[in-house]
DNA sequence: TAAATTTATTGATCTATATCAGATTTTTTT
DNA sequence: AAAAAAATCTGATATAGATCAATAAATTTA
């Protein structure tokens, strides 16, 4: 079974290629009904539970999507610029944020009020068609991590992510991770101790180098090795 | 927050609700791009991996839809009758089942051509809309069972197991449970033996009673205050 | 720049839950 | 109905990973 999709902590396309299917009037609309925020890092965007008024779309900048726990939180995932958040409170029986969101660097947001979401889907069948993919792509993501969370130890888990962080995130194999120890124990569904404990053996086996903030993959073939093993 | 969906293993929803919409040539053209057929108890619907070239409604009986894992597999949810299944397919990036379905009674299943329901979302945007608010409720739910899975202690995650059996799939207090230990295993990410040691100790707390298949909640309110605390 | 706060790190200990192995019971097959 | 196979149950043991406690390093604030 192909499983490359299956160790991701974010999905891959842009998806504001949604916009592209509308018509000029359509376009205006949107325009009309929106306003564009800037939130320093570290800020909330939404808050899980309240009422979700508007689909976020990340124009500029790094969020994480988590549901609120106690003590811990979960992180569902880790979205780049492009993303739209907040889709499936278009369903009329969540009305409300699944998710809080908040920033890890200072980013950009567009805001379009939610019934005007809604009466393009209604309206536009290509539009609805893409929002459709959106969906899909983001379940298919998040099957992916549950079952990465669920069936594998420590070490594979950790190992997804990093890959994750590498191919979908930063598209490269070195990079400035502006998260936390605690951050990545929520993402992997462990506590920090144990997230230093893994990235400490990664780093001392050489299949990654860590400085400060920035994380290299130095050996892709063994973590990759690391996340089928589980 | 209101906890009541954070529990479920279902969606409520019947989402044959869809098809409301179509005009008599659509539903026509469905009518001949469908073929209806009637599974065993045990057998298996659809393959992970596999060509994805038809969506599920089920139309009768219950059915697991789980991810395959090695030594064990991973339940994403349990399915009354009225469901559609396999819609993540719809995504051009996965034309392949994210996940297998198999049977817990005699069903029978009416299979529609992928291509004819991407066709009538292109063409009908209320029945798009229809889908869109189907993949959400499904996320809804996933969400919840994501956050039990991960939070939750094996107490809380069984409690949470039994009320959404109850409530949303055979929407009373006293049900016939098809699923073995094994499954329910499979649903809550623990041993079988966990499972089995879960349940007496409910049943000798006098919360649940238990007799060959089948369950009988006493104490909802126990059932739900430990599912709360996890 | 110093003080205060937050984050990262390490080692020691503990515990929830898996695993294992064997005994019953139930179901299926012959 | 007997035999075989599968599922359930119980107790004993093992362990992955959490928790705790204390220190060190890095940020932030004053």
């Amino acid at each position: 079974m192909n499983n490359t999709n299956l160790y991701s902590c974010s999905t891959l396309t842009q998806d504001s290629s949604c916009f592209e299917l509308l018509t000029h009037d359509e376009l205006a609309l949107i325009e009309g009904n929106q306003v564009t925020l800037e939130y320093k890092k570290g800020e909330i965007i939404c808050k899980q539970g309240s009422y979700a008024s508007h689909i976020l779309v990340l124009q500029e900048g790094l969020v994480k999507v988590y549901m609120e726990g106690n003590p811990k939180n979960l992180i569902l995932t880790i979205m780049p610029s492009g993303q739209m958040i907040g889709l499936p409170s278009l369903y009329n029986g969540n009305n409300v944020f699944l998710y809080s969101v908040s920033t890890y660097v200072d980013s950009k947001v567009k805001m379009i009020n939610i019934d005007i979401i809604r009466q393009l889907i209604q309206t536009n069948a290509g539009f609805a068609a893409r929002i459709i993919n959106v969906l899909n792509e983001n379940t298919a993501q998040s099957y992916g991590r549950f079952f990465s969370l669920m069936q594998k130890q420590l070490h594979g888990r950790m190992a997804d992510i990093l890959l994750c962080l590498s191919q979908s995130i930063f598209k490269s194999k070195t990079f400035n991770l502006p998260l936390s120890r605690n951050d990545l124990g929520e993402l992997t569904g462990m506590s920090t101790e144990s997230v230093i404990r893994i990235i400490k053996d990664f780093k001392d086996n050489g299949w990654i180098s860590v400085s400060g903030k920035t994380i290299e993959l130095l050996n892709f073939e063994k973590l990759e090795m690391i996340s089928e093993k589980g």
